[in-house]
DNA sequence: AAGGCACCCAACCGCGCTCGC
DNA sequence: AGCGAGCGCGGTTGGGTGCCT
């Protein structure tokens, strides 16, 4: 009040700079997911994280929302950012909108990486070999499906192999999830019309059960990593028939997300890593039950500090 | 093997717009 | 109508990583 000029966004004095710690990212995503995210100056206060508001929108926009589509670029992806950049010039958001999954600053990266390059180079090169394929299908989810094509697909001429990407897979990996028409699926969904079923089409990072954090978040963390091989390759006849297995299929759903999640942040390594923290974590699960019923601390730093050091010992050092 | 270089991408910065008072 | 707070957007930066010499 009272204050002449550009307020900053914030008191920037005492707070986190830079990357994001896991457990930053966990907060956040426990406080949006329980709270949302309605006034984002007041949220890192209230999430207790030590963040600017702009800060924790950005992470959670740009990193955190589970209807991220990470990994690759797949060609139609890639020409579609094209021809709306033809359109729409610079409005990284506005091509966003018209690419489910992407955010703009992925666009953004996308087009001053690889393709404003491959643009040029294009131009150099005779317009046969490109396929007239129109912008509007982008903006239609059919462009997007399962990730047998992305990776091979992937137009990058330098053939990236980074294995940071392993488990790209898994977020642009297409499941069938059951539901019923009240399942909210954070709006990311997309009903697909050629199947009579009540199953949907989802981005596997998109396939988020709406109970997903808190309490049942956290007692899903400590159910263990799960085995996620076996969930990606879940499909529609798996579809539940009866109430008892709706519940199943919720918990499935949860954990698909958090084995998403945990293995996006890095919680839990992929294969028999996986399987062996599977293990430890079976072991500890009756103690950690209980824990969670008595304890009435921060439930997010119970998950990391007991929970999670014990599994990652690296953690808090990494 | 080590140092330098180039590239990628997450995060930051600051401006402009919108909305509420 | 004017002002300020908050949010969204686009441009830029810098740390991390892989490649090259």
């Amino acid at each position: 009040m009272g204050r002449r000029g550009r307020a900053p966004c914030c008191d920037k004095v005492g707070l986190n700079k830079g990357s994001w710690s896991l457990e930053e990212d966990m907060r956040l995503i426990a406080y949006i997911k329980k709270h949302g995210h309605g006034n984002w100056r007041a949220l890192p206060k209230l999430a207790g994280l030590r963040r600017c508001g702009k800060s924790c929108r950005l992470r959670w926009i740009n990193y955190l929302r589970p209807d991220i589509k990470r990994g690759n670029f797949t060609t139609e992806e890639e020409d579609a950012i094209i021809e709306l950049h033809k359109l729409l010039g610079n409005k990284w958001s506005k091509i966003a909108s018209c690419l489910p999954g992407r955010t703009d600053n992925e666009i953004k990266n996308m087009w001053n990486t690889h393709l404003k390059k491959r643009l040029a180079s294009r131009e150099r090169k005779p317009m046969a070999t490109q396929k007239p394929e129109e912008s509007q299908s982008s903006s239609s989810s059919s462009t997007y499906r399962s990730c047998s094509d992305h990776g091979e697909s992937k137009s990058d001429e330098e053939g990236r192999e980074d294995p940071s990407l392993y488990f790209t897979d898994l977020s642009v990996e297409m499941i069938d999830v059951p539901i019923g028409p009240d399942v909210d699926v954070w709006g990311v969904a997309k009903y697909d019309t050629h199947q009579e079923e009540a199953a949907l089409k989802l981005p596997y990072a998109a396939a988020v059960p709406d109970s997903v954090i808190v309490p049942e978040f956290l007692s899903m963390m400590m159910e263990g990593c799960g085995d996620y091989s076996s969930l990606i390759v879940s499909t529609g006849e798996e579809a539940m028939e009866d109430g008892e297995e709706d519940a199943k299929g919720e918990g499935k759903k949860s954990s698909e997300w958090v084995g998403y999640l945990e293995k996006e942040l890095g919680l839990c390594g992929a294969g028999e890593e996986t399987d062996s923290i599977n293990r430890e974590r079976l072991v500890r699960d009756d103690a950690a039950e209980h824990q969670m019923e008595t304890e009435e601390e921060d439930p997010v730093s119970s998950y990391f500090h007991k929970d999670l050091v014990s599994t990652c010992p690296s953690f808090g050092s990494c």
